[in-house]
RNA sequence: GGUGGGAUGGCCGAGCGGUUAGGUCGCGGACUGCAAAUCCGCUUACAGCGGUUCAACUCCGCUUCCCACCUCCA
């Protein structure tokens, strides 16, 4: 029985389909203005496990995650490259498709872009407007009346009668009949130059929180399981689409809701001016593979703030490297008692709230007794393990051939050392690492493997 | 001011009212011609002050410090 933290409820819940053994999931996606973070993958990752661990129990999936193509950033930065928007947006789409790949990401079943969803959410708005829980500006946008909503605030758990006006709170807009009202619809400015669409409201773009609640019900329906993001969406983006969406349709719009915590570097928010920002490419520049990140990103519980340091990817590449020598000789077949008992805390640690570190623990549990043991036939193991993890086989050196040359070389040591010639052998070992080979002397002679 | 999450051994990071987290690093040992890998052992930590309890890192209170959100940053 799997289990995790609902935002919404604040506890701890069975997570179980509300209909044909499927889970329906919404992943807030990227906007594509950019290459995405670190801090950003934290959350597709959280959400990979996840979808993972939901495959793990047996359900089925359909996920989707949004792509964010139209906003505040994508407008300014196509126009400031003077090229359209979709040719602005489509090189960071690419880029991000990629950087899933990097991570060992499994794709969504859809990834709708906001821009080819703009006649859903022009219903969606209208809808809201003839119910009369939106109202026009007179500057040609249009708002959501929060008042008119009597459950704002139930996810994010605000009183709002009992807030401080935000200092963040612009006081620029008049035209809102109160400060906690958000946009649905606004109108074209001087500044959006070509972008723009045609609305019952005159010309203009979708409101940032729409995109979410239209295509969530377009694909997934208006009720759907499961809804995720990071946690600083949950408000006011996640509380804004329930009430556009429960708004509109009265019905509940997602049983559970799941927020995953930021990130710092080097135990400090990630910012440009520190010097501390990273994109995904930044680091695999640095000759970081997606696989060492992915283990840093999964070996801190989702909900809690996880420290990303370089220190980090260190110990993630030794711990990597341990379980690659334990699963090299790990073996097919039914798998011992020993090697079971740590498939099901394994299970356990996932299913509790998805707990990935205990995983990790229970996956180097098996390591330990496979090495103790010598090897045995727990590849089956490893594998189950992995559908969650997704590390172990992933990204692995590949079993390269071995060079003719190498070849020979380790013919020689094999004779110097019959020979009991070890200078010999070990000049040979050397050179053999200069072509980028390992080389371990076993009990069955020696083994050579890819140097990393 | 409101809300939520934290403070764990050199570093990262779980956890629970009494039982080994785990990884990495360091030290010692076994094995090895040496090395690597592997195995065994050790370094026995829970911000501070009170309280509850037979027993608290784990519950309660207070204090200090940190982080996040409070209207468009995952």
């Amino acid at each position: 029985m799997m289990k995790v933290t609902n935002s919404l409820t604040r506890s701890l819940e069975e997570l179980k389909p509300l209909e044909n053994n499927e889970i329906r999931l919404y992943t807030c996606g990227p906007t594509v203005y950019n290459y995405a973070h670190i801090g950003n993958f934290r959350a597709y990752v959280f959400e990979d496990i996840l979808r993972r661990t939901i495959l793990f129990n047996g359900m089925k999936i359909r996920q989707v995650m949004n792509l964010t193509d139209v906003d505040d950033k994508t407008i300014r930065g196509a126009n400031a490259a003077g090229i359209p928007l979709t040719e602005y947006t489509k090189k960071y789409k690419d880029a991000f498709f990629a950087d899933l790949e990097t991570l060992n990401i499994q794709k969504a079943e859809v990834y709708p872009a906001a821009t080819d969803h703009i006649p859903e959410m022009i219903a969606l708005v209208s809808k809201l407007v003839e119910k009369g829980i939106a109202y026009k500006s007179e500057d040609g946008s249009v708002y959501f009346s929060v008042r008119k909503f009597p459950g704002y605030g139930k996810l994010a758990h605000i009183d709002f009668d009992h807030q401080k006006t935000g200092a963040r709170c612009l006081g620029d807009e008049y035209d809102k009949e109160n400060v906690g009202d958000f946009a649905l619809w606004k109108a074209w400015e001087e500044s959006d130059g070509p972008v723009g669409w045609d609305s019952p409201w005159g010309r203009g773009r979708p409101g940032w929180h729409i995109e979410c609640s239209a295509m969530s019900m377009k694909y997934l329906g208006e009720t759907f399981d499961l809804h995720t993001g990071g946690i600083d969406n949950l408000f006011p983006h996640h509380e804004n689409e329930i009430a556009q969406a429960e708004a509109a349709t009265g019905k509940p719009f997602v049983s559970t809701w799941m927020h995953c915590a930021h990130l710092r570097v080097n135990g400090e928010k990630m910012s440009k001016s520190l010097g501390n920002f990273f994109t995904l490419r930044d680091l695999t520049e640095k000759g970081w593979t997606g696989r060492e990140i992915r283990y840093v990103l999964t070996n801190a519980h989702y909900s809690q703030g996880l420290n990303f340091a370089f220190s980090a990817l260190e110990d993630a590449r030794k711990s990597l490297r341990r379980i690659d020598e334990c699963t090299a000789k790990a073996t097919e077949g039914e798998a011992p008692d020993w090697a079971k008992k740590h498939l099901d805390d394994f299970t356990a640690a996932v299913n509790d709230d998805l707990n990935t570190p205990r995983a990790y623990a229970a996956l180097f549990g098996l390591v330990r007794d496979t090495n103790a043991h010598g090897g045995g036939p727990v590849l089956g193991v490893f594998r189950r393990m992995d559908e969650v993890l997704g590390v172990v086989f992933f990204g692995k050196s590949a079993e390269a051939d071995v060079p003719a040359g190498v070849k020979a070389l380790l013919d020689a040591r094999a004779a110097a050392r019959a020979a009991k010639n070890w200078a010999e052998s070990d000049r040979l070992r050397n050179e053999i690492a200069a072509l980028g080979w390992a080389v371990k002397d076993g009990k069955e002679g020696q083994s050579v493997s890819p140097l990393k």
